[in-house]
DNA sequence: TCTGGGGTCCTAGGACCC
DNA sequence: TCTGGGGTCCTAGGACCC
């Protein structure tokens, strides 16, 4: 038997908390990227009303009413964050994969005779011990029970935080109480389906007859329904996959006009897409830019993308930078109101397996060197220190970040002062 | 005025092969 | 009545995740 232990380990009103303890018991929100939508909230938040997802522009008046603390995502402190809790795990687990940011699964089959509950009660208090972050863990037999057993845990109070699912006879109860749309897997589309069809509970689903799942739902579906009937299917996974595309995208701070604004933030796009590229140690064989005009606005509306085969896989920012500027004047149409752009790099392959092509004149190996000295001045100096002049100086299209909270643990100038 | 960003997996259908 | 059978590769679109 695999035994998944989930483990919500930071929601980002946690870590904002962290370092501004007058937050504590305060209605907190954090918005997305733009501040656009709410992407966490406290418990005091969820209290008045406060739906995840929900624009800010639609809580302005809840926000001054309830004196509502509200944040822009600051995915620097989070992911520093994330990395210190990952590392507590790894000392104490025998196995862990890394799910998300904010989430991991343990394998604990090794821990059999154990009395599991104790030992999350373990695991939770040294990793609050260790990095000030409260988290949440939930133990079952396969990874999606384990995922609601782990939001059963966050209901609990502080002090407890351990949800385990292993034992049989709790079980039906608990998974009576779990709404279908909160099974891990099913969205809102096949939530509505097992709705229409009496299944309205992960107990429901989980006594569902398989042949109408699998041809309703595909394996996908019937995946889901043995899991929760504690067959395990979705095996953990301690190595991660390698990436198959990657992606630098952002809505703008306002409608972009001018083919050459486009053009700055699709160069910033490009760098920043072609960084992620080094860091995993990739090159992409193929480059896609998209545009599109805001789809919620009353006004004409367009969209378009431009897919350009590289000669040779890259991931030399200057090579990659003429390919996307290119593409960018060929789908730009003159007249619209343009609110998102996107560079999207696929076909990936290891950066030392790409293999010259014999008319290519580039000198790939001055460029690489250039790339390792502008990697390393950004990494020392701080994001973006040294860029292209493509990507433009004053960006007026950038994404409105109001509200962000200072990179407290990684960056010198910004670290939190202690008051005597 | 104001509505996130970055991913994966699966399936169906068409083209093509012997 | 009955229209070959089996296979691969590619793509677009749908669904989901955090």
């Amino acid at each position: 038997m695999s035994i998944g232990n989930n483990a919500r380990l930071l929601d980002y009103v946690s870590c904002e908390r962290l370092f501004n303890p007058k937050l504590e018991e305060q209605p907190v929100i954090v918005l997305s990227n733009n501040d656009g939508c709410t992407i966490a909230r406290s418990n005091e938040a969820k209290k008045l009303g406060i739906q995840m997802g929900v624009p800010a522009f639609k809580l302005r008046q809840l926000i001054q009413d309830h004196n509502i603390q509200v944040y822009s995502s600051n995915y620097t402190l989070y992911g520093d964050l994330s990395s210190r809790v990952m590392a507590t795990l790894d000392q104490l687990a025998p196995a862990v994969e890394v799910y998300s940011i904010d989430e991991a699964f343990l394998d604990l089959s090794t821990l059999k005779n154990h009395d599991l509950s104790a030992y999350g009660q373990h695991l939770r208090s040294t990793v609050h011990q260790w990095t000030g972050i409260p988290v949440s863990i939930g133990i079952g037999p396969t990874k999606t029970l384990a995922k609601i057993a782990n939001r059963l845990a966050k209901k609990l109070s502080e002090a407890e935080g351990v949800w385990n699912l292993t034992n049989c006879t709790e079980s039906l109860q608990a998974l009576a109480s779990i709404d279908v749309e909160d099974v891990w897997g099913i969205g809102r589309q096949y939530a509505k389906l097992l709705r229409a069809n009496g299944m309205s509970n992960a107990l429901q689903l989980r006594d569902a007859d398989q042949r109408w799942i699998k041809q309703k739902m595909g394996v996908v579906g019937l995946r889901i329904v043995l899991e929760l009937g504690g067959m395990s299917c979705i095996p953990i996974e301690l190595c991660p996959q390698p990436k198959k595309m990657t992606c630098v995208s952002r809505s703008f701070g306002r409608p972009v006009e001018s083919l050459a604004e486009l053009q700055e933030a699709v160069a910033t796009y490009a760098s920043r897409a072609a960084e992620k590229l080094r860091r995993d140690g990739l090159a992409a064989w193929v480059l896609t830019v998209f545009v599109n005009t805001n789809r919620f606005q009353d006004e004409p509306q367009y969209y378009n993308c431009s897919t350009t085969y590289l000669p040779v896989a890259t991931s030399d920012t200057a090579e990659l930078l003429g390919y996307a500027l290119r593409a960018t004047e060929a789908i730009f149409c003159a007249g619209y109101r343009y609110k998102k752009a996107g560079v999207l790099l696929s076909e990936l392959v290891p950066a030392q397996v790409v293999q010259a092509n014999f008319f290519d004149e580039r000198e790939r190996h001055r460029a690489q060197k250039l790339m390792q000295v502008m990697d390393q001045i950004n990494a020392q100096m701080g994001a973006q220190t040294l860029k292209f002049a493509a990507a433009g100086i004053k960006q007026p299209w950038q994404v409105k970040s109001e509200r962000k909270s200072k990179r407290f643990t990684t960056c010198w100038s910004e670290l939190p002062v202690a008051k005597a």
